[in-house]
RNA sequence: GGCCCCAUCGUCUAACGGUUAGGACACAAGCUUUUCAAGCUUGGAACCCGGGUUCGAUUCCCGGUGGGGUCACCA
């Protein structure tokens, strides 16, 4: 089977993590079957859309690297992938409706429908339109709202891809609107009748849609439409389970995670293991692992609450999955223009890469740290007050500075070809051991760095060089005089 | 409230009738080359309840309970 699935947010903002995850299972299942996937606009109410959010919607998907063949801004084969501007195929299906009886015009005014619904509310029913339906209507003239004539009211029952035998009741059906007052058609008739045009065959949707799913099969039956495949996903929760998230409680603008330093395949990443899994015990996948991996029948039923420190945890693999070039690229968006000037100059840049990626959850975590002071440095020799030198070891400032001039000589034995890390930890080692490590490597570290939690001197000096390195060692032994 | 869906550690999940119920996050303790991180080791932690079916149920069926969803000229 050629495979069509479709993502279809309406206009209204931004998308948060749930809708994010729709349009991401979409994308893995049309991928991984060299399928097709639509990405269409949803815009029949005009009261609610939002002014910018098509083009958010398509920043959001594009960050996260899913991509559709079809859009706003590329048409298929089946016309524009914006409802507004599908309207003739709408009223086109309305009349064929209309003309083979299967719809009416609505004779009512709003307010005679509020009077009913009142009613209906009073006598602690639900609200259906089902005995309000007149005997005879006119033509439709194309202004009125249509309303759909229900062929029977009955129980439905279908085959959902991932829950199985589903089957809901006549509560559900009633003679619903198909197009409405203002001339737009409704989510219930329009996105059948796209879906249809459109030839998607797969509807991946959050299980909201699972009770009104009588409605859309008894206008598929009218139709005479085979429905596609449906796919209802599991809810996402919100961290504390009492509800599915959602914007109005709290669900966050995907782009924020940006802006707060995640990566998009740490997104991504985290947001396929809500409701699926491969099957096995691995975690850590790329986006093409995905793909490959991908498969309707390991999708979860049951909903699965979103957990923001386990989102920080998957950013923090992917990040030390990173080129160097690349974790250089992100990290430069999170460290002032100063520090990065700083440490450019001085070659220091690259040599951090290592550091600043253990240290890291996300990269909202840098812009802390260098406020903090923590990168300064590397490329400046720190101020401190020189008490800071003394550990609790070793409080006496006469012997700390024999201690520290003892590091510099050894050290300073020490050739440009021998600089690094591990060399410099053992010409230090056995005479840090000898004097008491707390002795030897706390004014050591502190003469470095001129902080109190800094990472090991060993590191910093192989980072700052041997100039440097006994230059401040020096300075420090002086100081305590 | 009617109807629908769901139900394994705190969280995400594995298990597809027989396991000491596994992994990951989080948490706790210990170790580690001063501090902060990181890392390593160890640990506590779950089958919602009640009936069936079966030699045997976390697993299948029924009921209950709990949670979520839905009842628009919103999608």
């Amino acid at each position: 089977m050629n495979v069509v699935t479709r993502f279809a947010p309406s206009p209204t903002g931004f998308m948060h993590i749930g809708s994010v995850r729709t349009a991401l299972f979409a994308y893995l299942f049309a991928k991984k079957n060299n399928g097709t996937l639509i990405l269409r606009i949803e815009d029949t109410d005009q009261a609610r859309e939002v002014e910018g959010s098509i083009q958010h919607i398509q920043d959001s998907l594009s960050w996260l690297g899913i991509d559709w063949q079809y859009g706003p801004e590329k048409p298929g084969p089946f016309g524009s992938c914006i409802q507004s501007e599908r309207m003739d195929s709408y009223r086109e299906f309305a009349k064929k409706l209309m003309d083979a009886g299967h719809a009416y015009p609505d004779p009512y005014t709003p307010e005679q429908i509020t009077a009913f619904r009142e009613t209906a509310k009073l006598e602690k029913r639900p609200f259906l339109f089902r005995d309000h339906r007149p005997e005879t209507f006119d033509a439709w003239d194309g202004k009125a709202p249509l309303r759909f004539k229900v062929p029977e009211i009955k129980r439905y029952k279908w085959n959902d891809a991932v829950r199985g035998e589903l089957e809901a009741g006549e509560e559900a059906l009633d003679d619903f609107i198909l197009m409405k007052g203002d001339g737009y058609p409704t989510y219930n008739f329009a996105h059948i009748v796209d879906d249809h045009l459109m030839g998607v065959t797969h509807i991946f949707r959050a299980d909201e849609f699972i009770s009104s799913t009588p409605r859309f099969l008894s206008l598929y039956d009218a139709l005479g439409v085979t429905p596609p495949i449906f796919v209802t996903l599991p809810p996402i929760l919100r961290d504390d389970r009492t509800k599915k998230l959602g914007k109005r409680d709290g669900a966050k603008d995907v782009l924020e995670y940006r802006t707060e330093g995640y990566l998009p395949e740490a997104i991504v990443n985290y947001l396929a293991l809500i409701g699926w899994n491969p099957g096995t015990d691995e975690e850590v996948f790329s986006q093409e692992d995905l793909v490959e991996r991908f498969s309707i029948d390991q999708i979860q039923k049951s909903g699965g609450a979103f957990d923001e420190t386990k989102l920080k945890w998957f950013n923090r693999e992917h990040i030390l999955r990173l080129t160097p070039e690349k974790f250089l690229h992100y990290a430069s968006g999170f460290l002032s223009a100063k520090t990065k000037a700083d440490l450019k100059k001085k070659n220091l840049f690259e040599k951090l890469v290592p550091l600043m990626r253990e240290r890291i959850q996300t990269f909202a975590e840098l812009k802390d740290m260098d406020e903090a002071g923590e990168f300064a440095f590397y490329a400046e020799t720190p101020v401190y007050p020189v008490g800071g030198l003394l550990s609790k070891d070793e409080p006496d400032k006469a012997k700390t500075a024999t201690r520290l001039r003892y590091v510099a000589s050894a050290l300073s034995a020490l050739n440009e070809s021998e600089w690094h890390e591990q060399k410099i930890k053992e010409t230090i080692w056995p005479y840090a051991e000898e004097k008491g490590r707390g002795a030897v490597l706390w004014p050591f570290r502190f003469a470095l760095s001129g902080r109190s939690k800094s990472p090991d001197p060993f590191i910093i000096a192989s980072i700052i060089g041997k100039k440097e390195t006994l230059a401040r060692i020096e300075d420090a032994a002086r100081n305590l005089g």
